[in-house]
Formats: structure tokens, C-alpha cells, sequence
DNA sequence: GTCTATATGTGGATAGAC
DNA sequence: GTCTATCCACATATAGAC
């Protein structure tokens, strides 16, 4: 086999992909501007310079073209926050939660596929999901090695910047104030977990 | 006029009011089942007793009929609160977090419904998002009567139990795996807040 | 792979008889 | 007010020519 010959299967593996990504792309361009309800193949497939038969040609269904939009979404989340982690568990921590919250909140669509369910009848493949359940480590192990190890540390801690990012989403997109205390909300929980004092009532 | 003519208007306008009640409580015995993707007027009918047609005799659309049952949770909620509330302030706090939370564990669809945005397009009027609005004064006023009077300390309390509600119904609906943190995370607010110490960094 | 044309289903909402 | 029958817009998805 000749070396262009030998190649040729990856050339179109590559233009595959990037056909498909570039279909990703504009159904992104679209949820942005329309929300999941204007997700339509339609005009999906017109925001991406091509009719609607051909998207099938790259994806099986629109449930696919989703669930590749989430592991997408999940991937740039642990790409996120990886570039630009600190070496210190405590300084880590911090980077944890500021790199969520910002990352939820610049992009609300995003946020809404990734961790509510705003396309009824469409659940991410059980591949994609795995995809989530690990971006989840990063956090368990570090919560572990600043003494916070048990189940419940994790799960606080996942309430307060979910609930720090719903509410702003909900009822300020594009706004701070409720984003603008995440260091306070950080403290609170760093005092409470590390430095124990007597429980009220 | 007689009496019976006089009383006439009111008998059809409970009637009326019934009627209205029925399928409001078919819709939401519906989507509990089906989730808000399966609320379609043919099978909302279907489950009410009657024709589809007689849907638009009590509710101009679709949307009005979600706008009425988000409007019923609003007042649902209202009364749940004020049933039972304590008389200090502190305490009431701690029902006002119980009640928030176990209101909308017990029912996630009513949750999503109040608190989420389940079904493209439709956004509450501004007389239902009033209800919502209102809902909140409550919780203003008790956490200033203890000392918590400033935006930053509702937008905190506010995003502590949307963030517990949200791991809970997003991850184990029907479980207490996050809702049994509820007292801590109470502890670790009001310890923060009203035994202020040094800020960490 | 990409197109034109269309199949096929389902949604909300309505006309008009009773 | 309630029904039967249906309209009409729009959705996903596919057949078959090129």
C-alpha cells in the first residue's frame, strides 16, 4: 500500500469529523439563539449550509446530535478545568468551584443539556453520561486530600454550586449576583467542614 | 330578582370553577406520569373525561392551562409554609428551609414547573410570576428579623436549597441523599453569617 | 454525500351540529 | 358546553435520482 493510499482512510475519517463538528457547531449557534424548543432538523440543517436528509448522513437522529452536543459540552468542561489548575489541594478547591460556576453561567444552553433535561424524551447514551460521572472525580478526590472524604462533603459541595448557578441562570442570565459569592459560599463551607464547632439545636 | 336567580351566577361560576379544577388536576396527575414532553391536549382530555374541544371552553390554550397550574403551585406552597410556621424567627427559618425542600422533592414535576422552564415557550404571565415573587417576602422579613438584612443574604440562602432541591430530584428523585444535609447546611449558613470570623485568603 | 420530493406522524386549535 | 370531524402547521425521518 502506498503511503497516500494507506492515509486516505483517515483523510475521510477527518472530514467526517469535521463535517460533524461543524453540524455540532451551528446546532450551538442555534439552542443560543432559539432555545432547545427552535432545535429543529430544519433549521438546524439550514444554520449549517446543508439540508436536512444530509445531517442524517452524519448523525442517526436528533437524540444523536444531542447526545454528541453533551459529551462535547462534558469534554470542554474537564479541558476547562484542567488548563490552569493549581498545585495546592486548597487553591485547587477554589479553581474547582470558580471554573464550574463560570462555566455554567457564560454559556446557559450549555449548562441546561449538560445538568437539567430541557429536551423532553432525550437522555445522553450511557457513554456520554460515563462522561459526567468522571468529571466528577477530579472533585472526590481533592475534597479527599484536604480531609473531606466522606460522601456527604461531596454532596454539599455539589448542592452549593449547582444551586449558586441555577439561580443565577434562573433569574439574572449574564449577571453576578448571585455568582459574585462564590468565595463567601467557598468559606462557608471550608469553615464549617474544617473547622468544626458545636452544631446549633 | 329571586333568591335562586340572585345565587344562579355564582352556582355556574363554581361550576365553571370545578370544571376548570378537574383538569388542572388531570394535567398535573399527567405529566406526572409522562413528564411535561407527554402533555398533549388530545391525552390531557382523554384523562380529564371529555373531548379536546371542551379543553378550550375553560382555557383559551395550552399555555393557559400551564400558567393556571403553575399559579395553583405558587399557592400551594404559600399555604404549605404558613401551616405550621413557628413563632421565632429562628426556628421558622429552619422551616422555611424544611418546607421549601420537601415541597419540591415531593413532587419534582411541580418543582420543574416552578422553578425551571420544562416547556419551550411557555413562560408564566406576569399575575402568576407575581405569586412567585411574593412567595419570597416571607423569607426577606425572617431573615432580617435576625440580623440577615442585605440582598447577598437571601441570594445565599436562596441558591443553598435551590442547589440541595436540584441534586436531589436531578440525581436520586424519591431518595434523601442531599435533602438529609439540609440542618448541616443550615448550621453552616447561620454559623457564617451570624458568628462571623476572620475571611479566609 | 447531497440533493428534491415526500412519507408519516403528531401537535395545537377550530368549525359547526346538537 | 360538548360532541364529531377536521384543519393546518410543523416535526422527524426516508426514497430515490444524481
Amino acid at each position: 500500500m502506498s503511503k497516500v493510499a494507506a492515509e486516505q482512510p483517515s483523510w475521510r475519517e477527518a472530514r467526517r469529523a469535521a463535517a460533524r463538528q461543524t453540524i455540532i457547531e451551528a446546532a450551538w449557534s442555534l439552542v443560543g439563539d432559539e432555545g432547545f424548543g427552535g432545535l429543529a432538523m430544519r433549521d438546524l440543517a439550514r444554520r449549517a449550509g446543508v439540508t436536512p436528509p444530509t445531517l442524517y448522513a452524519y448523525f442517526d437522529s436528533k437524540h444523536a446530535i444531542l447526545d454528541a452536543m453533551f459529551a462535547q459540552g462534558q469534554l470542554e468542561f474537564a479541558a476547562r478545568r484542567s488548563s490552569g489548575r493549581p498545585d495546592e489541594p486548597m487553591a485547587t478547591l477554589r479553581w474547582f468551584a470558580e471554573t464550574f460556576v463560570s462555566f455554567c453561567t457564560e454559556n446557559p444552553v450549555r449548562y441546561q443539556l449538560l445538568y437539567q433535561r430541557p429536551v423532553p424524551g432525550f437522555v445522553p447514551s450511557d457513554a456520554s453520561y460515563a462522561l459526567a460521572a468522571r468529571n466528577l472525580e477530579p472533585t472526590r478526590r481533592c475534597l479527599a486530600a484536604v480531609g473531606l472524604a466522606e460522601e456527604a462533603h461531596l454532596d454539599v459541595w455539589t448542592a452549593l454550586w449547582a444551586g449558586v448557578v441555577a439561580q443565577q441562570i434562573a433569574n439574572e442570565p449574564g449577571g453576578t449576583r448571585w455568582t459574585r459569592h462564590v468565595d463567601t459560599v467557598l468559606d462557608m463551607y471550608l469553615d464549617h467542614y474544617l473547622k468544626p464547632t458545636k452544631r446549633r439545636r
